[in-house]
DNA sequence: CCGAAACCTTGATTTCCGTCAAGTCTGCTG
DNA sequence: CAGCAGACTTGACGGAAATCAAGGTTTCGG
């Protein structure tokens, strides 16, 4: 708490205020001297929506805490076929230890502000501090269950289950205070029809098609193709498959 | 090397060869204190074929390290369709840190030998070895990276690409000698057909379908229903999508 | 060795979603 | 504000995989 404010006053940059907030980010795994350290080589960033930001079997040498925006990772088959395989909201963690070459594409889906250290800085801490490690562990094991789940939807639901269901996962993910007990929410479609089809397993055209149903059933509301309002989360829910 | 020797002389289980020999087990990470501690509590079971290991919300009371045969992880949706969403092979570690529920079922889909040892063990272990966490974390990671490539198998191919691929994923994981310039390979399938199906997001009338036409087409052989002989392993590649 | 059950294959038909092809809307630039 | 490009929607059509329905194999217990 006192460590923070100090550092903070100090002028470095607010590293670890999105961290905090849902206990994904770095940061929280350090004492006062790595943070100041960490702080030191540390940058921020601006990215503009659609710049790619790490790609396919590039060398990787800095890892990064999203600070805000959603960062898409994709993967791609040799004819461009391409499928979404994650996506990362405030404040996740961005990168890959253990691996010099990345196997994933990550590209900005909006504009996104990162923060970014060498990678030489995080993997000396994560000697130092077993701390740091568990954390990572544990934002790992959680981007596993994720994946795992996200299995069963590209799997084995239906084109209008899956559409529901990324509104649903979209919505918890940037208003976390839609809890269950919420009958509605708003939020900006962080991605493009293109996106949501990518990360469905679909074609744009069929979700265009599922989202014009959940707007003719009147479960969604949709203005200038991006600001989405679910008029009823229950209805929602009973559509995606659950 | 010692230890290790010294522990099995002492005619304690032999907790850890198989893990040595991909480098993806638990022990490996342990010193040699920590091992005679863990052989002390731990148990070897061999499991029929069927067995349910861990059920969907059951409270996990132990962990395990695979020591021979092939766990499925599974989920379901409410309807009862089901998804494979990940296979253990040896030696693979079985269980979700720092999560009392389990959000999945394993089930034994071949006969399978585990060595398990109880939650509170490995987790005491873990805080005190951050090697042990260290190691804990790279398996994940490499869980995380083959959840990822399944999901673009599942997302974006076509039934022929997805059981060529199924079939490529198998021969590697059981036999590991299996490398890029083999030209055939021959294991027992460690699925029936209902599981390849839930495996790739199919029904099982087409995995059968894809299959009688890789035999047709000479790329492989099936004896018993079980034993699969790939005669062109570079054939069964171009198959898969890459 | 027989019979039953589980597993697998094959064929006919249906359905969902992909493909192709126009349009319409939105936002941007001059 | 006009015009344009990119993003989105809508419709008609076709095809890949699901569904429905038999029939064939393998395995296992008696």
């Amino acid at each position: 708490m006192t460590v923070r404010q100090d550092i903070h006053s100090a002028g470095i940059p607010a590293l670890c205020q999105s961290c905090e907030a849902r206990h994904r980010g770095v940061c929280g795994a350090l004492d006062a001297d790595q943070l100041v350290d960490l702080a030191k080589t540390s940058s921020r960033r601006s990215i503009p929506s659609g710049a790619e930001l790490v790609g396919d079997a590039e060398v990787v040498d800095s890892y990064s805490n999203v600070l805000s925006g959603v960062v898409k990772l994709t993967k791609s088959l040799s004819d461009g076929r391409q499928q979404i395989v994650g996506l990362q909201f405030a404040p996740d963690f961005l990168g890959r230890p253990f691996k010099v070459e990345s196997a994933i594409n990550a590209e900005a889906a909006t504009e996104v502000s990162l923060c970014s250290f060498p990678r030489t800085i995080i993997e000396r801490m994560m000697k130092e501090s077993p701390a740091l490690e568990h954390r990572l562990l544990k934002q790992t094991l959680t981007e596993l269950d994720e994946a795992r789940d996200w299995m069963v939807t590209l799997g084995r639901k239906t084109a209008s289950e899956k559409v529901a269901s990324f509104l649903l996962m979209i919505a918890r993910n940037i208003d976390p205070t839609v809890d269950p007990a919420a009958r509605s929410a708003t939020f900006d479609l962080p991605l493009t029809r293109a996106d949501i089809a990518d990360f469905l397993g679909l074609t744009i055209e069929t979700v265009s098609r599922q989202l014009t149903r959940l707007r003719t059933d009147r479960v969604i509301r949709i203005d200038n193709n991006r600001h989405v309002t679910v008029d009823s989360l229950s209805r929602l829910e009973q559509r995606s498959g659950a």
